[in-house]
DNA sequence: CGCAGATTTGATCGTCCTCAATTTATGTGG
DNA sequence: CCACATAAATTGAGGACGATCAAATCTGCG
């Protein structure tokens, strides 16, 4: 194995490039690869975006608030990659939720030395957008959803990106503590706590030890999460008028 | 005037291509010209992505998180470049806040054609981040602060992406109403007037009519969003571990 | 088995929401 | 230019939800 495999590994199944092409060896000088175990944080550059390859683990990516208030901003799980931000309005921290192996690029540099590649760009861009569109939908829950609505729809969006066990009332496995949770709805431990019990007496999940939930009823819990059904058509608020102009 | 003026005004300035170039045709066949006014929606495709330019006035991006809930995910102001998801999760609409020209675009197929052109692909990445990190912040605002540190930090975000009159206490004009403002920060229309009073009565701004807002102690109101000194070193929290292994 | 940390549960408090009533701003017609 | 109409903004009182403080219980691990 070569000692930038994860790298390698990286460039093939994102953009499909080959590692020994020139592009694939310019890219992987720009490479660190980096371990982390459990609460570890991986060092960031804090004058530049830093691009992450995550090959395998759990992450997640916080930002302080103040001292004593932190805001969990993404999870991340093996095949994810994504960016840190430099530090600006608020200083951003990558941790460890379990041991992790990952690859990071300086991410101007990177996109300097792969503007020239469409594919990637193009992957890039998706990618980056697949992200925004993620954070734009936790800004809605954060802003208009009760305690409730969120830990319901945070167990869906887990059950979508993590290995479920098939069968009716799937299980899942949560990397992250019930303070992880919180931090990242914006809400306190015991609140999370709390929802949790609800939803376990009320039939909906099933819990086991820290981490096994056991999902025993989607569509109820879906309901709880307060979304739409998919299956209806959105309603549109009266007070927005309807006249597009298109100019001759 | 050509008709699709504002296109080519957007492809110059955005991306340094000559509208008269075989690529700005290209892109140009694409576009859809489109006014709206005050409270109108600009229709997108409900299938794809939309990729906006906005000309002149102001626009703000709002998802429907259920019948009665609304929240404001940006604004956008002329010379601004973002994008319209289409619908997921939640419904997203993007309505003027006043009267508004813009330039819209099938994002899909605009990349499409310009993925050959690493400036272009270069330029929408970067505009993409942006998005993201200004979304995160807002996630941060929105799971961790107060009412009272929301609509201060909003008031210096828009003192910062407005044009303020110069002075020690600049003036700005806000676009966007009570409301609106309450929709974008998570809160009741009641609770974003009664903090703009506490903020008056606390001699740090004042308020002229419905729009305009003097910001007469910028260091104060900056104190009042919560965020920290920049320029002091930002702590670190104590659970965090620090031992990053870079693999041999 | 025992320990440390994580989680759950309980009681109380504070912030923001809700409902309701005024007051103020804006723009339209006299 | 002013009076009026309408919508927006402000102010007040009371209530609900989530935070806070405190204690008990459970989990996973040595």
């Amino acid at each position: 194995m070569p000692k930038l495999g994860s790298c390698n590994v990286f460039l093939r199944a994102t953009f499909g490039i080959d590692p020994g092409a020139e592009i694939g060896r310019q890219l992987g000088e720009l490479a660190t690869q980096v371990q982390v175990m459990r609460g570890q944080e991986v060092q960031t550059d804090p004058a530049d975006t830093t691009l992450v390859f995550l090959a395998s683990g759990a992450t997640k990516l916080g930002a302080q608030a103040s001292r004593e208030r932190h805001q969990i901003v993404a999870f991340h799980f093996g095949g994810d990659i994504f960016t840190v931000p430099a530090v600006s309005m608020h200083r951003y921290m990558l941790i460890g939720l379990c041991e992790s192996t990952l690859t990071t690029f300086p991410a101007r540099q990177f996109y300097d030395r792969a503007a020239s590649n469409p594919w990637i760009m193009r992957a890039l861009l998706e990618r980056s957008q697949t992200a925004l569109f993620r954070c734009r939908d936790k800004a809605v829950n954060l802003g208009q959803k009760s305690a409730g609505e969120r830990v319901a729809g945070f167990l869906l969006a887990m059950w979508e990106r993590l290995d479920a066990s098939e069968g009716p009332s799937p299980m899942i496995d949560l990397p992250m503590s019930r303070g992880d949770i919180g931090e990242s709805l914006g809400l306190k431990i015991e609140t999370v706590s709390r929802q949790f019990t609800k939803l376990r007496e009320a039939g909906i999940i099933d819990t086991h030890g820290r981490s096994g939930v056991s999902l025993l009823d989607l569509p109820r819990l879906a309901e709880q999460a307060g979304y739409y059904d998919r299956n209806t058509v959105p309603p549109r608020p009266e007070w927005v008028e309807r006249k597009p102009e298109l100019v001759p």
